[in-house]
DNA sequence: TTTAGCACTCAATCAATATGAATGCTAAAA
DNA sequence: TTTTAGCATTCATATTGATTGAGTGCTAAA
């Protein structure tokens, strides 16, 4: 289809100013994009663009700059879709090694991305609630002290390392482990504390100084209800030429990312790719693309890349798309198989 | 002990400087500190401090700033020692806690470090090979995968999810988890490795597919010899003015504080408190400030503070001084508890 | 040894001025 | 009706020059 010679201005103007990150003006527009009309019709274009309010300008006599509005409309009318080869070459390297981990494949996939976008590139684990707890174990360490290690379904693992109480009884522990792990097996992570409360009488019943280890259980427990999430190519944001100069949106930036919580507001969401463009006071000329991603089990976790709004969205969603539509092919094949090796065992 | 004039001085000027971050003159250290000379006088005893590379000028008709060489002097001689009520009182209340683990302990203490001095604080866990592994165990998930979990005497927990392969007899696999455990407790985790490589025979006489099992193992190996670190408060060094406006300065030290390797390079020696204050072309106008500290067992972990070159010294030295000699203290002193109860023990 | 005094340096600030890239608008051309 | 040429206008961005003031070094007197 062909573009309106409106959408044609204002995506050069996206483009070029992409690129540049410097105002585009009627004359530079046409000087580079050869366009067949004057600056004069340029100009007249932009005042409508502007009026939408697809365009700003920084001051009365300046270029015009993308409001997020505008880069909205780019995103969803105008923007190129094309998948960077390498990031295929890549990938396909990725996910053609053998035994490895869901999440190892997830979080090798994001670096990919953070390393092809130079943006941030965030996995958010599996809703916690989601998840159910495996199992329990204590180990005794040297110092009287011992380590719990809690695995959930996913194969995510979480520990507490407490002083034992002194002059414990190490087998009536053992045996009250082994009881705990059988009442608490596939309990799903949210129940747990009040499982705990239903469980802490057979603890006093096992261990005289049954506090200790009752603590260290809940607050790990607590632990498990933050969200996990793994990041990659925070550094690549120093290069973007807006936060290099300017101390505070670095440091707004660098909050957000660090915020689980808060980054996890801006990705909730059912569609399957959620952008958000400099939407609120706290992601100011920032962007947040995130695509939610199907796992094995039911699970779901997303992967989402952060930078700042003037950034390549032809690039980051197309590699974005690439990636996590990959990766639950590769998923499904994965599920798909096991089904059948399940159907064959039963005939057996 | 009398400070010489000149000593006084530079005190004056290194304090001043770091009060204001900004050059100091002759006259305004006469209006500050009600010197009994004129500033004249002081001129001349600049001019020397600057000849003995103490002191250097931004310009020819500038204030004078202390030189890396004039804050190590400032250090080694002329420093106050103080400690801040505040950190006493709040490490009093992280130690009087019952029932927590050595590195609980720690990484509060080094929590309440950044939070009062505004500084990056970096725990640097114990060195890997100090460390034996107690235990390995490995618990089965959904879809065909399984998670085998490290622990090391010291509480550190490792972990690695990997793919089942089809088929495997779940029983022999326990027994032999069982029999690498016997065979595996107490190896310094640099051993691991050519342990590994002695004990593949016995996975290959129990598990058709032992590669799969034996490629997870080795690369959870891996990653304990990487360094651990934890770092806390490195948003409060935004705000130190050398570093709002200048993004490459601030990269750098991000860079620094996210290479464990780089960091630990600067850390290691034997002395007690090592301080590199902007030595090296990476940490060019960064100091580094780190505190051995002995943890229970012989093992060994390093408390480090990380800044600008101008940063308080005197409330950063002392407050790591004073945080690392209480922990070890307490240490001391759980140990010592732990002796006695061994001891009465015998005699029962 | 210390100080007063003086010439000198140089970053920082400010106002005046020029430059130029952009705009909007109008009227003529297509 | 659409496009363009032309022109006045706006406003950030240099550029310049003058001024200020905090600082220095040096010298000669106290």
């Amino acid at each position: 289809m062909e573009l309106t010679r409106r959408d044609q201005i204002l995506k050069y103007i996206v483009e070029h100013f992409i690129k540049t990150a410097a105002p585009v003006g009627s004359r530079t527009l046409i000087e580079n994009y050869e366009l067949p009309f004057s600056s004069a019709t340029i100009r007249n274009e932009m005042l409508a663009l502007e009026q939408a309010e697809l365009l700003e300008k920084t001051h009365t006599s300046s270029g015009r700059v993308p409001s997020s509005k505008g880069y909205q409309y780019y995103v969803d009318h105008l923007r190129n879709k094309s998948v960077d080869e390498r990031i295929k070459q890549q990938l396909q390297v990725i996910l053609s090694q053998k035994a490895q981990s869901v999440t190892d494949i997830i979080q090798k996939s994001s670096e990919i991305l953070a390393n092809m976008t130079k943006l941030a590139s965030v996995v958010l684990g599996p809703n916690a609630n989601q998840e159910k707890l495996m199992s329990i174990q204590v180990t005794p360490l040297e110092n009287n002290s011992a380590t719990a290690v809690f695995i959930t379904d996913s194969g995510y693992v979480e520990n507490k390392t407490f002083v034992l109480p002194k002059n414990i009884d190490k087998e009536a522990l053992a045996d009250c482990m082994s009881l705990i792990n059988r009442r608490i097996k596939g309990t799903p992570v949210s129940e747990l504390s009040s499982k705990m409360d239903a469980i802490k009488p057979i603890l006093e019943d096992y261990i005289t100084e049954h506090d200790v280890v009752y603590q260290a259980f809940t607050q790990a427990f607590i632990n498990f209800a933050s969200e996990r999430l793994k990041l990659y190519g925070q550094d690549s944001l120093f290069n973007q030429p807006e936060f290099a100069h300017d101390g505070d949106k670095l440091r707004k930036i660098l909050t957000l990312l660090e915020s689980p919580k808060l980054l996890k507001g801006f990705t909730q969401g059912k569609e399957a790719m959620a952008i958000k463009i400099g939407e609120s006071e706290q992601t100011e000329d920032l962007s947040i693309l995130s695509s939610k991603l199907k796992m094995p089990g039911d699970k779901e976790s997303r992967i989402a890349l952060v930078g700042p709004t003037r950034m390549d969205y032809d690039r980051a969603l197309s590699a974005l798309e690439y990636v996590t539509q990959m990766l639950e092919q590769y998923f499904e094949k994965l599920t798909d198989k096991d089904k059948k090796e399940l159907k064959q065992d039963e005939k057996k």
